[in-house]
DNA sequence: TGCCAGTAAAG
DNA sequence: CTGCCTACTGGCA
């Protein structure tokens, strides 16, 4: 059967892999393709070839035979031995055989999530289109039809159920919460006390609905599981997957790690199998950028939709390295064991140099133009070649450059670098000349001085490339159709957006499977090079530079013009090499003083309203998600009004007014005219709730959810009242949610400081 | 009052 | 897919 089908869902099946289709006549059609699971081994020959056959021995391996790879940090071919997977299962067990040998071996591809490793292998992109051949439902022939790097495409019609719980979340499903099933523009409570009815009427709506994609609310944690296991304890079926064979469903629990320096909390996951079930609630792309984002990043990341879902967006930057690294016959080290040593401080010492800041001065400016550095990391390590493999590399060695690389480059800088955070004195005459030669050669990093290969183009360049391209034509795209059609071009230049800023980071972690340090460094190195040149372009034009932190400037001059702007930042581009844009002409900005220090500015507060009346509000009381609704709506809305000011005089005229907008705010606490949910505080828990050594509110929200029954992981969030602060003992001095239907009181003095800091925050900048 | 545990932001 | 730095608050000795 010839049809044409749009890559819908895969999975493996014991020793083949399951895909289904959407077909351009609407058919779901299911086809299964064989794929042995390849690993290959490296090492003595005579010593290889015998432990393929033991492992074929031990029924684990169907077959073995001498394959050729390339070594990702000489670049070189190598000989090896594929070995060919009798079945899925076997992988765990061969990699538990592998571990417990002494041997010298070299063991490659051993570690990558089946069905990923097949779609590299295939070359098949989810939410594609292809031409392809079905015999007896059996996958014969396949072919793309389309570029998954292409600006546009679309999503066939798909069936969208709802699935959600009908209170709160931490309230379990048969202790009080209900299902909240829902279709087109209907929804329909399931009441949980009766389970054998709830599990059929859920069946009943999944067999006749057939839905494609079941979107829902805590499905991952809260409904799947416990209605899963009821329908197995009652022996009911209950149709979540297409796939007609048993297939293995256990709810692994959440996990919590780290990253970019803060506890994350991963909940469970519950996908099915010849459907989408993606929990919005537990899906960082699908709150970041919707269902035609998750399309985006499963596309080009060769994930499956819901895995994708699920992903972080460095476990995407890492398959689309992994993609690119398999399409070009790279062999892909196995990473056996556990994570490695903490970092030493003097580790961290050349790591964390991180970004160039001027301090801003304090204040409030008017006609300021902020300039910023498109996508300035990734694009730092395109242009320039920066890659784990492409640092020092062994195939330029001994090409004379005359520099001091390697070890020895890196113990001599640490008390030479300058100060990253320079208190910056802002200056129109005596300018340093420019610099004229920014970095001492193409090749050579600033700073560090370390060599990049001129031999072969980076992994991570050439998996960043394509996406950096698609970036700019989708924000080009948004650009050209408006706000309204071009929402969707956002979202999915969004998605992009944070696999390319993991990207970075995860050169800097020694854990992750394409980190180096030195490539890191290179790229924070060649950052503050161009932040510095732009400085000095600006400055050479005239330009009086306020404020600079990492890849944007703040900049004014009298009588500045937008043409003058555009032409300033051609120059700076094209002296950089990395494009740098204008965000938007201010016609006033605040820069914040420091809370501890007022003399001091800080330089990650600051806010403004630009030409088109657009604020830009960074790191204020109402940009952080520990902030109580109510304290952040007074906030936002002092801010909206002062949007609506042009000048100096515009904005000191509004004084009386804005003061009038707090004493409302100030006067509904007093009164008592706020719902509970607006005092709520939200806080991530950095630990079990036990283990806190002092009891802030966080730990005692915490443990009054404990003794409820309640019991949160790390990096799950807490949400409390703080009560009236003198009634008795510590356990009632914050009320948590979702326990507020008894909340008595609130702490007053508590609630009407943290409003009036929220109101001083920005009334400061507005003069009497 | 000072120290330090705990938490969050912008890039 | 696994420990940025800096600013700030508040419990506790």
């Amino acid at each position: 059967m010839q049809t044409t089908g749009w890559l819908f869902d895969v999975y493996p099946l014991q020793d083949r892999m399951v895909l289904w289709f959407i077909t351009a006549a609407g058919e779901r059609l299911r086809v299964e393709d064989g794929f042995p699971y390849r690993v290959y081994l490296g090492g003595e020959p005579g010593r290889v070839r015998s432990l393929a056959r033991e492992a074929g021995r031990r029924g684990w391996v169907k077959r073995h035979y001498p394959h050729r790879g390339r070594n990702l940090w000489s670049g070189e071919e190598i000989p090896v031995v594929a070995l060919e997977l009798a079945s899925y299962a076997h992988l765990s067990r061969l990699r538990g055989w592998f571990g417990g040998l002494k041997d010298e071996l070299a063991v490659f591809n051993a570690d990558l999530d089946i069905s990923a490793y097949y779609l590299y292998s295939r070359r098949l992109h989810p939410c594609a289109w292809y031409d392809l051949e079905a015999r007896e439902g059996r996958l014969a022939a396949i072919t793309l039809l389309e570029d998954p790097f292409a600006v546009e495409f679309a999503l066939p019609p798909l069936t969208v159920m709802t699935l959600g719980l009908t209170r709160d979340p931490l309230i379990p499903l048969g202790s009080g919460n209900s299902v909240a099933v829902g279709w087109e523009d209907r929804t329909l409570e399931l009441e949980a006390p009766d389970i054998p009815a709830l599990i059929g009427e859920l069946a009943h709506w999944l067999r006749r609905l057939d839905p494609d994609l079941v979107l829902s609310d805590w499905g991952d944690e809260g409904i799947i599981p416990p209605v899963w296991q009821w329908s197995q304890q009652h022996r009911a079926p209950l149709p979540l997957d297409r796939e007609p064979q048993p297939v293995p469903r256990q709810f692994h629990g959440g996990r919590t790690y780290f990253s970019y320096g803060r506890i994350v909390y991963q909940g469970p996951a519950a996908p099915f199998y010849g459907r989408w079930h993606v929990d919005r609630r537990n899906s960082f792309y699908y709150k970041e950028s919707g269902l035609m984002g998750l399309a985006q990043i499963a596309r080009i990341g060769q994930m499956p939709l819901q895995q994708a879902a699920r992903a972080s967006p460095g476990t995407l930057i890492t398959s689309m390295q992994l993609a690119r690294a398999t399409t070009d016959g790279i062999l892909i080290p196995w990473r056996k064991g556990a994570p490695e040593r903490f970092k030493t401080a003097a580790e961290l010492l050349i790591i964390d140099k991180g970004g160039l800041t001027f301090m801003p001065p304090i204040g409030l400016f008017f006609d300021v133009a902020e300039l910023d550095f498109a996508s300035m990391y990734p694009t730092i390590m395109t242009i320039h070649n920066i890659s784990p493999e492409t640092v020092n590399c062994p195939c330029c060695a001994g090409d004379g450059a005359g520099a001091v690389v390697g070890e020895g480059a890196k113990s001599v800088a640490c008390d030479q670098w300058p100060v990253i955070s320079v208190y910056y004195q802002p200056k129109t005459a005596n300018r340093k000349p420019q610099t004229q030669n920014p970095w001492p050669s193409p090749h050579i990093t600033p700073e560090a001085n370390y060599r990049l290969c001129r031999r072969r183009e980076g992994l991570v360049p050439r998996t960043l490339r394509p996406i950096l391209k698609l970036r700019e034509d989708l924000k080009a795209r948004a650009k050209e159709v408006g706000p309204e059609e071009g929402s969707e071009y956002k979202d999915r230049q969004n998605a992009l957006k944070w696999m390319l800023v993991t990207c970075f980071g995860y050169l800097g972690y020694k854990n992750a499977r394409f980190g180096r340090i030195e490539a890191h460094e290179a790229v924070t190195a060649y950052g503050r090079d161009k932040l510095l040149t732009a400085k000095e372009i600006c400055e050479d034009a005239g330009f009086q530079v306020l404020h600079g932190l990492t890849d944007c400037l703040w900049i004014k001059k009298e009588g500045m013009t937008g043409g003058e702007l555009e032409s300033l930042c051609r120059e700076i581009s094209r002296a950089t090499g990395v494009k740098l844009a204008l965000e938007g002409v201010y016609k006033w900005l605040a820069f914040l003083p420091s809370r501890l220090d007022p003399r001091r500015p800080v330089a990650t507060r600051y806010f403004g309203a630009f030409n088109d009346g657009k604020l830009k509000v960074r790191g204020l009381a109402c940009r952080r998600r520990d902030t109580p609704p109510l304290v952040r709506l007074a906030q936002e809305a002092l801010l909206e009004k002062m949007a609506q000011a042009s000048t100096a005089q515009e904005l000191a005229a509004m004084r009386p007014e804005l003061e009038d907008l707090a004493e409302s705010f100030r006067l509904r606490l007093r009164e008592g005219q706020v719902r509970p949910q607006d005092l709520l505080i939200t806080r991530v828990l950095s630990q079990p709730a036990a283990d806190y050594k002092v009891d802030t509110a966080t730990a005692l929200a915490a443990r009054q959810l404990e003794r409820a029954g309640i019991h949160l992981q790390p990096g799950e969030k807490v949400r409390y009242v703080h009560r009236e602060p003198k009634r008795g003992p510590k356990e009632l001095r914050v009320q948590a949610a979702p326990f507020l239907e008894t909340l008595e009181d609130y702490d007053l003095e508590l609630y009407l400081e943290l409003l009036e800091r929220a109101v001083e925050e920005v009334m400061m900048m507005v003069l009497e």
